[in-house]
DNA sequence: TTACTTTTGATAACACTGTTAACAAAATGT
DNA sequence: ACATTTTGTTAACAGTGTTATCAAAAGTAA
């Protein structure tokens, strides 16, 4: 049946729609200008098509919080480093530019306003950046006799670490810089740096 | 004239009425829960009353964000030890115990979603929390002969593990521990141990 | 082609939201 | 007792998320 085939392209190409659109309005304007209504006129349909596609608002949230945190892990796997040393620094230092960069989808990803998720791990997309991180650390403690070191310990800190900086550099509305900042690297340093040592 | 300052006293009242009853609804059914009318339900006044007391809804945000730092400070004020060491962790803990007894409040003063504030200095409350910060990093740098650290990077580094932590416990809708968890715990004697030796 | 069925989409409503203009009533000053 | 200011209310505006109801288009079978 090509019939059905073509029927399910053309919903999935309105869901798209619904996304893109969506995003240029965020993309413009913030995550508190996106109203359904709004969706519904960019996408020339009438509202409750949205709700085809979308259980409700949340779950348009969701989908870019999810989204950002593919686009995040995607950004970190491309990175390509001679030593394990090096590879963490990237993973942090893509992570910040992600932030500066694509700031908009970095609060929606973090927004601590409206409690969303169930657990990190539940969320298939968190889980990868997370695991990324993990082997990251597994390696550069291995590759330095580490190997008793508590990683999900180390990850949970590295990862508060990451967050924390965005998060602070965020509360004053300025942007934040393309670049790591020298306060930033200087934390990471010191990550690593107890991360190699034993205590 | 006794007559005006018993109207300032009702207004006052009014006003702490309306503080009061938002924070009750906000405590039992989160910020989202907080609507002008359900504010003017509560106070037993008409809704423009509110608009005489606050600009708007996010004067009121604002106010509990203001008031959050308040108590915060007021807390970290309270701090009584020996040692300069003892006193950075002891912050470091009461920042822990503040946001794990008072989430909700918490969740207001961080919430990401909507920019609010200026500069962290600007925000009078912000900045006697990030002074009374500074000042015990400060302490801990001299009495450990480090006095050419910058500070400021020290506290920046400092306040961003703290919500760094707090905000990656926050993303799990768990509720957060009483008490300082380990990993925590550690981050903290990491910070603590960069801060006193040499690099 | 006609008749029936399913899918698809639109209208319009419900119950809310923040905010404010217009007005009545109470309190105060003369 | 009258005029004025203060105080508070009603009712509306323009928007929000969400959904029940219904019409039209598309597909299926005779």
């Amino acid at each position: 049946m090509g019939i059905n085939d073509r029927k399910a392209r053309q919903q999935e190409e309105i869901k798209q729609q619904i996304i893109a659109e969506s995003w240029h309005i965020i993309a413009e304007e913030g995550w508190q200008a996106l109203s359904i209504r709004r969706i519904a006129d960019a996408i020339e349909y009438s509202v409750p098509v949205i709700y085809k596609h979308f259980e409700n608002k949340e779950a348009i949230q969701e989908y870019f919080i999810k989204d950002g945190f593919a686009k995040l892990t995607e950004e970190m796997r491309q990175i390509q480093t001679a030593s394990d040393d090096e590879r963490i620094r990237e993973i942090a230092y893509s992570y910040w530019r992600f932030a500066a960069s694509r700031t908009a989808h970095y609060r929606i990803m973090f927004s601590l306003g409206i409690p969303h998720c169930e657990t990190v791990n539940s969320v298939a997309e968190m889980k990868q950046m997370s695991d990324m991180m993990r082997v990251a650390i597994e390696k550069l403690a291995q590759s330095h006799r580490q190997e008793h070191t508590d990683i999900y310990l180390k990850l949970k800190t590295f990862w508060s670490m990451l967050h924390g900086f965005i998060s602070i550099e965020l509360l004053s509305n300025t942007v934040i810089p393309a670049e790591p900042t020298p306060v930033f690297k200087d934390a990471i340093e010191s990550f690593m740096y107890t991360l190699i040592n034993k205590k």
